[in-house]
Order: C-alpha cells, then sequence, then structure tokens
DNA sequence: TTGACAATTGACCAGTCGGTCATTAGTATA
DNA sequence: TATACTAATGACCGACTGGTCAATTGTCAA
C-alpha cells in the first residue's frame, strides 16, 4: 500500500510542475524508481490516479475548514480563522493547490467535472454557514454576492504564493482579508447575484449522503485501519449511528479521535454534519 | 488571408469547448471543410496558431479597456466604466475568454508564458492608473490590495456568465462591482501587499516599446492594408512620430480613425501611450 | 534445495498526434 | 488547347501515448 502513496507523491510533484495531461506514466514511474507494470497494480489507470488525488487533497482540506468554522465559538474570530485555515491548507500542500488551479478550469472528464461540483457545493455550504452565522438576516439582499467576494479574495490571494514562492505571513493575510470582508459586508448595498440566479446553475448533485453510503465508508475505514483509539473510536460511532446511545460530548470526543487520522477527515466530516454537531 | 481567418474562427469554438491541447488540427481542419495540409499554409505549426489568438483577442481586450478608461473624464464614471468596458468584452468574445482562462493557468511553454505576463503587465498598469486617478494619494498604502481586490472581483464574476450562460445585466453588474470597489478604498486599513512584495515578483519583462518598435509595427500595418482612411491615418501618424508637427486633437482624431480597425488595436494603444494623450 | 506462489518487469500493442511533401486540381495567360 | 503557375490535398512519417501480458525475479514454507 506505500507503493501507492510513493506514486501519488511523485505525481502531484510532476503533474504540479507540468500538468496532468503533459506528464506521462513513464514519467511518473521513473520518477518513483519503478516500472511501469507496477503503475498499474496500484491504480486501474491514469485517470484513477487523478481521482484518488483530488479526493485525498480535497476531503482533507474541506474538512480542515469546516471543522476550523464550527469549532470557532466567538464569532469575532470566525473570518480570521476561516482564512488562517484556508491560507494554511493551500500553503501546506501548495504543490497540489497549483494542479486544482490549473485542471479545475478544464475537467472535460464527466467524473472529474461532478467532483469538483461537489467539492465546489461544500465549500460554498460552509462559507454560506459561516456567513449566516456571522450576519444572519442582516445582509440577506447581498448575501451571494459575499459569498462570491470571498470566494474571489480566496483564488487572487492564493495566487500570489502559489505560483510565485513568497514567504507567508498567514496572520497578517488573514487579518487584511477579514477585515475586507466585514467591510464589505457592513456596507454593500447594491447586490448583482440574485436568488433566482443561483438556483439558475443550481446544485441538484450536492444530496446528502444517505445513513447506508456513511455506514459504508464507515466500515471500510474500520477495515483497512490496524488495532488503534482511532479504530476502536470508528466502531464506536458506527453504533452510535446505528442507535445512538451516546451523549453529544461523547461523541464529539469520538470525533476528534479520528479526525487527525487522514483517512478519517471524510468520515468525520460527514459524521459532524450527520449529528449537526456545531464544534 | 480570410483563410486565416475562418481557422480562427474555428479553432476558437474548439478550443473553448474542448481545451488547446484535446483538440487536434485534424480536428479543426475538418470543422473549416479544409485539408491538413491547408492549415499549415496559413500557420507554420499548431502553437502559432494559439499565440495568434491570444494576441489577436488580448490586443483588442487591452486597448478597449485602456481607451475606455482614459477617455473617461468624469472621475465618478471611472470605475462604472472600467467595469463596464471589461465584461462587455469579456461576453462578447465568451469563447476566448473561456480559453483564456484555461490555459493562462498552465502555459508551460515559456512564449506563452512571457506573453500571458506581459498582457497581465499591461492590464495591471490600466488598472494602476485608474487607482491613481480615482484617489491619487489618499490610499498609498493599500494601493496593490485594492489593485488585486479588483482583479479578484473581474476573475469571480466573471466565471458566472463564462462558464454558465446567463444573462448578463451589465448595467447592474457594473454599478455592483463598482460600489464594491469604492467601499474598499475608503475603508481597507490593513494592507497584505507591500511595495517590495510586489517588486519580488517583478516585471522586468514590461519594457517600453522604443520608437524603432512602434515603427516596424506601424510600417507593418501599413504595408497589409489597403486604401482607405484607415491607411492614410496611419501614414500621418508615422509621419508624426518621426517629427511632430500636428497638434493634440489632429493627433487624437487620427488615433480615433484607426481604433476601430482590428488591425490597428494595438498601434492605437502603442501610440495613445507614446503620446500621453488621455483620451 | 526445491517448488509454489506473488510481485515486478519492460517489450510490445494499437492508437493518436503534429507535421511533411509528392501529387493533383484549379486558374489565368498566351 | 497548351503552358506555367499557385493552391490544396491527404497518404505518410516518426514520436509518443496509455495500457497489456508473457516472462522474469523474489520470497518463503516444506
Amino acid at each position: 500500500m506505500e507503493k501507492k502513496q510513493l506514486i501519488m507523491d511523485k505525481a502531484v510533484e510532476l503533474f504540479a510542475k507540468q500538468g496532468f495531461e503533459a506528464t506521462s506514466i513513464q514519467q511518473i514511474t521513473d520518477h518513483c524508481g519503478i516500472s511501469k507494470g507496477a503503475f498499474y497494480l496500484s491504480f486501474k489507470s491514469k485517470d484513477a490516479l487523478i481521482v484518488a488525488l483530488i479526493d485525498h487533497f480535497m476531503i482533507q482540506f474541506t474538512e480542515n475548514i469546516d471543522y476550523e468554522v464550527k469549532s470557532t465559538k466567538n464569532v469575532n474570530d470566525l473570518l480570521y480563522n476561516f482564512y488562517y485555515a484556508v491560507f494554511h491548507s493551500f500553503h501546506e500542500h501548495s504543490d497540489f493547490a497549483k494542479i486544482l488551479m490549473k485542471e479545475m478550469m478544464q475537467s472535460f472528464d464527466e467524473e472529474l467535472f461532478l467532483k469538483f461540483h461537489d467539492y465546489n457545493g461544500m465549500m460554498e455550504k460552509v462559507i454560506s454557514s459561516m456567513v449566516e452565522r456571522l450576519y444572519e438576516d442582516q445582509i440577506e439582499q447581498t448575501k451571494y454576492d459575499l459569498m462570491y467576494c470571498i470566494k474571489g479574495l480566496m483564488k487572487t490571494y492564493s495566487e500570489l504564493f502559489i505560483f510565485y514562492e513568497l514567504p507567508l505571513d498567514l496572520d497578517l493575510l488573514a487579518r487584511s482579508l477579514s477585515e475586507k470582508t466585514m467591510i464589505l459586508a457592513e456596507n454593500m448595498t447594491i447586490p448583482f447575484i440574485s436568488n433566482e440566479m443561483r438556483e439558475s446553475f443550481n446544485h441538484p448533485l450536492n444530496e446528502k449522503p444517505s445513513q447506508e453510503q456513511i455506514l459504508d465508508i464507515l466500515e471500510q475505514n474500520i477495515a483497512e485501519m490496524e488495532a488503534s483509539i482511532e479504530k476502536e473510536s470508528l466502531v464506536l460511532l458506527k453504533q452510535q449511528l446505528l442507535e445512538p446511545t451516546l451523549s453529544p460530548p461523547l461523541v464529539n470526543g469520538l470525533l476528534e479521535n479520528i479526525r487527525k487520522h487522514p483517512h478519517c477527515k471524510w468520515a468525520a466530516y460527514l459524521l459532524r454534519n450527520h449529528f449537526k454537531l456545531e464544534h
């Protein structure tokens, strides 16, 4: 299994440098010191590799931001923590961030397109819930504009340190962008994005995952993990999913146990939303 | 020569739909109803085609915005006219805008990268001069942040109607974004982008074109045009460049004559900057 | 040491690509 | 009609791609 990880690590490097289409499997396997045949023992195709990469990183990214927003109690810290977490994640995985920015715009493959669409929808949900917590119904008219401004700031300021390799003052950046966001939220009067407009490029794909789907993922995670606190926590959470007996603090603690494990991030995100825990 | 235009038109359609790399020359020639060999009578390679496309549209785009900003007398209309012109151009050439957004991020080819860099630099100059006219030295600290916010708004709101095909209320959009920009300019206090930072991803490429270079371009334009008012204007402007005799209004009138002709946009832009005409 | 099994290899395949060029079709002049 | 010229064609080329699979190597229990 660590062969899979090796391939993913080296592939991310090459994709970031040259792009997905421009990188051949031969290059990847040369870079790994393995044969071409060995690649196909770990991934059934080149497309399967990029899908695995996107899932691997996007799940971590989405979960991190979601957790940060949900676990911030003081509303005054919300924007700061959000931006800090966003750019911290981008910076930590800057090679993947490069791939994301390059390929997101031109995923002609149906499966990839839907994937990006889904993760985009999740991110919008996180931003939306943050905006609602911040301003409740004060900015009903301009809510969607504010969300798009936040996304615009994220994108533009990301490019600065993703494509140019600058030292990054995360604290200053988060303070600067949260100030900009607050200024906009409190002064905007002319919305451009209406409710109907948003619905016309609707998100019919972003269905809530059913309990069965969550169960599947849990069982899969449990199966592929060695004995550990994380594994026991997963088993307990699975029981809780089937028949709730534990109190919220206990459930929350179990989630804290598993969320640090990279392979459990997705399960943690789904369960947190399922149990409607705010932190 | 109109074969060249046919190929460019059809290629833009296909590139917008499928991307540059994913579109083969065979597809383009099939779509044009010509043979593969005929393609190579008009362009020496596939790369030469995309370079020609980028130049063709970027020159028009840059020139349009520059003209709009320079010719707006009333400072109160400046932002509105700027955004209106930007999105009007994007909308008018939405197929090319798609290509631009997709390929700009991943131009591994040295020549293309420098081209994008150059046009980006020109666009920043236009925005910079606009910001300076609007706020002079009131916002020295936050000037670059404001510029990046403007670019962020442009990018994010472009996606709305470039990738989803929505009806576009240009007036509302321009009003909405210019309000946002003004709010930011007047209230921002925490800059993130410092002078030193900007210099570290510097623009050493964006040299002023020399008089000789402008002359070259003028002569090239004159040579490939049939007799017309535009051609005569070009000849007069060439003389003016060599030894200035005409008064500013006359020069301005000549520029007005040529700027509507697609092939003269570039010359008009260069000359306007050379003669330092404000409108 | 043997033999059964799993892991790994890289030559090979069919297909696509950008690009070339001998050949052909079209056209205007004499 | 014959000639001279250009415009246009598409079969062909070499390079490279993602993917396969018979052959080889490595591993470990008997």
